[in-house]
RNA sequence: GGAGGGAUGGCAGAGCGGCUGAAUGCACCGGUCUUGAAAACCGGCAAGGGUUAAUACCCUUCUAGGGUUCAAAUCCCUAUCCCUCCA
């Protein structure tokens, strides 16, 4: 959520920064919205002083004996204004905080401006594609004699999910640890297990409510108040771990609060048909390792470098080679100031492909999330700065494991950091 | 399944319907003392919002949502979470 106090002052400065990311508001509409609220929100202020001051003079008269009668007719209709005012001011600032909560953060300076994934702007590369003297296939068709099984998934679920068996799994699950373990051994990242499921607060935090409900799997509870209580399966690891501090005050001392957490993840994909219809890139339920940081205002975008640098750690330790990109306007998440995204190459479709997004939110979230530290200098408590990225999608990294390190003979070469976890077998085969 | 008890500031923990935004302790910050530190003593210290150039003033908040009342941390109802006892 943008500051209140910037849209008052300065909304033509927000509205011409949105404008770079496609996003157009009503400015006078908001204005006036804004000026009605100041208008009824100082007079329900001043019938709340009057009832205080007015109740206080009762219980005086009250207690030394004098007569109330005339003071509580002097007061009688006051609840029924007082009650009024308050449900108009209300009604308004119901009506602004939905227009502001549906509003994106603004980019940071050094974000390119952009319509689409076509302005995104290549800031280096790592590795370079391999080359193969034979016919690659891709993940689907080396997999599938691995144990990756997309009828069966069909048959217990439907379209866009998997079910691995035998070596297949296993390597799923070695990338899954060794992620884990690198980057709360080598980064300091500490690691949190997670609820999977999160009531909407949690979403509405990160940003992913109330724009992005169709994102999501809603669970649907039984009873009237099903509907007030239901819970959300988790899109990404980023909204329980980033939640674990919604509403607090962080100590000085503490920060920066660093956790990496492996979840699944679940989308909906609603939009998305015809897209990536084939294999493992676009999956309803996928399994992620998520890196989180909570940062003072100052340290932001030096932590940005450096967290998206501990998710290059991952690619580089698998000998896959990538592309670093820094997304533009247009392409950039609703609650995103910054994004730079992780492209791994994929021999099976000659491009690079996402495996990363590593986003500095700035006090977007935190706004939402009323996260906070004391500054110790001004003695206030501060909004802090959130960060995070996928460390890495681990599905994709599994797609890019095979695809990379295929052999001729449709084996697969296990990374040498891998190879502990795989029971110290190099290679996989069918 | 039944019966109770609880939820208060960063933490712990008091709190008769009006003088309670809230005692006290810890933590934290500043000062005195000290070569320095500790201890001791003195002082300060909740959050959110509004008006304002500023000083300042005002409003809201004691888990959440309703209700009673001129007035609610305090009384009533509901929900959530925690704890104890019985089956």
């Amino acid at each position: 959520m943008l500051s209140k106090k910037q849209l008052r002052s300065d909304i033509e400065a927000v509205a011409e920064a949105l404008k770079k990311r496609n996003f157009l508001f009503d400015i006078k509409h908001l204005s006036d919205l804004e000026n009605k609220r100041k208008k009824n929100q100082i007079e329900t202020q001043e019938l709340q002083n009057l009832r205080n001051t007015q109740s206080k003079s009762i219980g005086k008269a009250k207690a030394s004996g004098v007569d109330i009668k005339p003071l509580l007719a002097e007061v009688a209709d006051l609840g029924d204004k007082l009650d009024q005012a308050k449900i108009d001011l209300n009604s308004i600032q119901v009506d602004i905080d939905e227009i502001v909560m549906s509003m994106p953060n603004i980019p940071h300076e050094s974000v390119p401006e952009g319509n689409s994934e076509d302005d995104n702007v290549e800031v280096s590369t790592w590795g370079e594609p391999g080359k193969y003297d034979f016919a690659v296939k891709d993940h689907v068709d080396l997999g599938e004699a691995l144990g990756l099984d997309f009828e069966t998934a069909v048959k217990i679920s439907g379209a866009r999910f998997s079910v691995m068996t035998g070596k297949i799994a296993r390597l799923h699950r070695a990338l899954t640890q060794f992620m884990l373990d690198h980057h709360s051994d080598v980064n300091g990242y500490t690691e949190a297990y997670v609820p999977y499921l999160v009531n909407s607060e949690s979403l509405t935090g990160t940003g992913q409510l109330p724009k992005f409900e169709a994102d999501l799997f809603k669970t649907h509870l039984h009873g009237e108040e099903g509907e007030a209580k239901a819970l959300y399966l988790i899109p990404t690891g980023e909204v329980p771990v980033t939640n674990m501090v919604r509403d607090t005050i962080v100590e000085e001392g503490d920060l920066p609060l660093k956790f990496v957490a492996h979840t699944p993840s679940f989308r909906s994909e609603a939009g998305a048909y015809g897209r990536d219809t084939r294999g493992l890139i676009r999956q309803h339920q996928f399994e992620k390792v998520e890196l989180v940081q909570v940062v003072k205002a100052q340290d932001s975008y030096k932590v940005l470098e450096e967290l998206t640098a501990h998710a290059e750690g991952i690619l580089q330790a698998l000998e896959l080679p990538y592309r670093k990109v820094n997304l533009c306007t247009g392409d950039l998440g609703f609650s995103s100031a910054k994004t730079y995204d992780l492209e791994v190459w994929l021999p099976g479709q000659s491009a690079y492909r996402e495996i990363s997004s590593c986003s500095c939110f700035e006090d977007f979230q935190a706004r939402r999330l009323q996260l906070r530290y004391k500054n110790k200098q001004t003695n206030k408590p501060e909004l802090l700065h959130t960060l995070n990225g996928s460390g890495l999608a681990v599905g994709r990294t599994l797609v890019a494991v095979l695809e990379n390190h295929q052999q001729a003979d449709g084996s697969i070469k296990i990374p040498k950091v891998l190879q502990n976890y795989m029971g110290g077998l190099e290679v996989i085969t069918h």
